[in-house]
DNA sequence: GCGCCCAAGCTTAACTCAACCTGAACGGAA
DNA sequence: TTCCGTTCAGGTTGAGTTAAGCTTGGGCGC
C-alpha cells in the first residue's frame, strides 16, 4: 500500500509519513507541487494526501493535472483554510475527500484506508477465451479487441458458455438459464441461436458434444 | 441516482431529502434503524446517508448488517457526538466517510456526489460522451459545450446512463434508479422519457439494446 | 474394413408477436 | 397558468420461434 504525500511543511510531512509508516503504509513525501505532480504522473500509488496550500504549483492545479494525465488515484485533500471555496474547487478538481488542518493523524488514516478500499473493489474481472473476451461487471463481450453485440438470448446462452469454459454444457443446463421459466423441450430454437453465435464469433469457438451439449473451448489444446 | 436516508429526526430527514430532491437525487427515508436496515438490504441505492445517533437499533449495527449481507454501497455516517470512538466504529464497520452534526447542506451534497462519482469508477471530475459532458460535482449537463436543460426525471436518466456510458443499463435498474420507494413496471414512462432526451441530445447517442435496455455509446466503438 | 441407416445437429427462411417509439392528451403541482 | 410526468393508442421493428431440408457422425451388419 504506497502512498504519496504532498506537503511543503516539513515538520508536518514527517509526522504524517511516521504514523502512516507504523500502519505499515509506504510512504513518499513530495515538499512541492511540481514534485508532486511529477510522482504522480509517473510512480503508481494507491492514493495521494494533497496539501491544497503549496507554494508556487497550487495543490488543486496538481489534482487538476493528475486527472486531466488520467491518473484516477484516490485522492484526499489537506485544507489550512476553513475557506469553503477551497473545499468546492477541490472537489470540482476530483478531490475524494478532505480534512481541514488541524486534524487527529489517527483521522486521516481512517480516511485514507476508507479511500483505499472503495477503490481497490474496482478491479473488474475479465474472462477470456481465444479471441474472446467477457467483462463479468458490465456484461460486455468483446471479439478480438471489439465491442461484439448481441441479441439477449444469445448474450444470455454465450454467457453461460464461458462461466463455464472448457467443460460442457448441457442442452438442459442452457434452456433452463436462458428461459427462465421450465420450458417443454420440443424445440429447436436453442440450436438456431448456437448457430448464429457460431456466426459471429467463428465456428471453432463452440464445440458440440453431440448427445450431450456444447462447449467453448480455448484454443490450449 | 437514489439515495437511502436513514434518520430519525422528522424535521432533518425531510429537509435534507428536499435539498437532495433540488439536485435531482431520489430519496428513500427510513426514519429508524430497522427500517434502514431492511430498505438497504432489499432495495439498490447508490449511496446512503446514515444517522449514527438512531433509537433502538444502533447506526453502526445498521451498516454493519449491510456490509455482511455484502451490500457495498458507499455509506456516509452523520453522528451528533463530536465523539472520537463512535467515527472509529463508523470507519471499522466501512463507513466510507463522515459529518459532525450541524452540518452545511450543501457539503453533504459535495461529499455525496464525490462518493458516488469514485463509486462509479471515474476519478475525473467530469464525464463526456460525445457532445455530451456532465460535471459530476455540479450535476451540470453541456451539449457542445452548452448548459443543457433537463427535467429532474431526464437528469436522473441522462446522470445514470452517463455513469455507466458505453455499457448497457437494464430498463429495471434504471427505473429503479429514477424512482423513489417501490416501483411499478407496467408503465412506458421510461420509454417516453427516453424519446424526449433522444430529442434533445440527439438520436444517436442513446441506443436501445432491444430486451435489455439503454446504452449511451461514446462513438469511439 | 466398408457401407448403410438413422438419429442428432445445422442452417436458412419466413412468420409472429412482443418490445419499442412517438405524438397527443390528461391531470396534478408549483 | 405553465410545466412536468404519466397514460394511451397506433404504428414500426426486429428478436425469437418454427419448420423443413440438409449435413454429420456413429452404430451395426456384412
Amino acid at each position: 500500500m504506497k502512498i504519496l504525500l504532498v506537503e511543503d511543511d516539513r515538520l508536518l510531512a514527517h509526522e504524517i509519513a511516521r504514523a502512516l509508516r507504523e500502519e505499515n503504509f509506504a510512504v513518499d513525501i513530495a515538499a512541492n507541487g511540481e514534485d508532486g505532480q511529477h510522482l504522480g504522473e509517473t510512480e503508481s500509488y494507491d492514493a495521494a494526501v494533497l496539501d491544497l496550500g503549496l507554494p508556487k504549483v497550487p495543490g488543486v492545479e496538481v489534482l487538476r493535472g493528475w486527472r486531466k494525465h488520467g491518473r484516477d488515484l484516490p485522492v484526499l485533500i489537506l485544507t489550512a483554510r476553513d475557506g469553503w471555496t477551497d473545499k468546492v474547487d477541490g472537489f470540482k478538481a476530483g478531490a475524494d475527500d478532505y480534512l481541514t488542518k488541524p486534524f487527529r493523524i489517527e483521522e486521516l488514516i481512517m480516511r485514507l484506508r476508507a479511500l483505499v478500499r472503495r477503490a481497490s473493489g474496482h478491479a473488474a474481472p475479465r474472462i477470456s477465451c481465444g479471441p474472446l473476451s467477457f467483462e463479468t461487471q458490465t456484461g460486455v463481450f468483446e471479439l478480438d479487441g471489439l465491442h461484439l453485440k448481441l441479441t439477449a438470448l444469445e448474450w444470455r446462452v454465450l454467457e453461460c458458455l464461458i462461466l463455464r469454459k472448457d467443460t460442457v454444457v448441457e442442452r438442459g443446463v442452457l434452456s433452463e438459464k436462458v428461459y427462465e421459466g421450465d420450458v417443454g423441450t420440443d424445440s429447436n430454437s436453442i440450436e438456431v441461436i448456437v448457430a448464429r453465435l457460431r456466426r459471429k464469433v467463428g465456428k471453432a469457438l463452440i464445440e458440440t458434444e453431440r448427445g450431450r451439449g456444447y462447449k467453448l473451448n480455448s484454443g490450449s489444446r
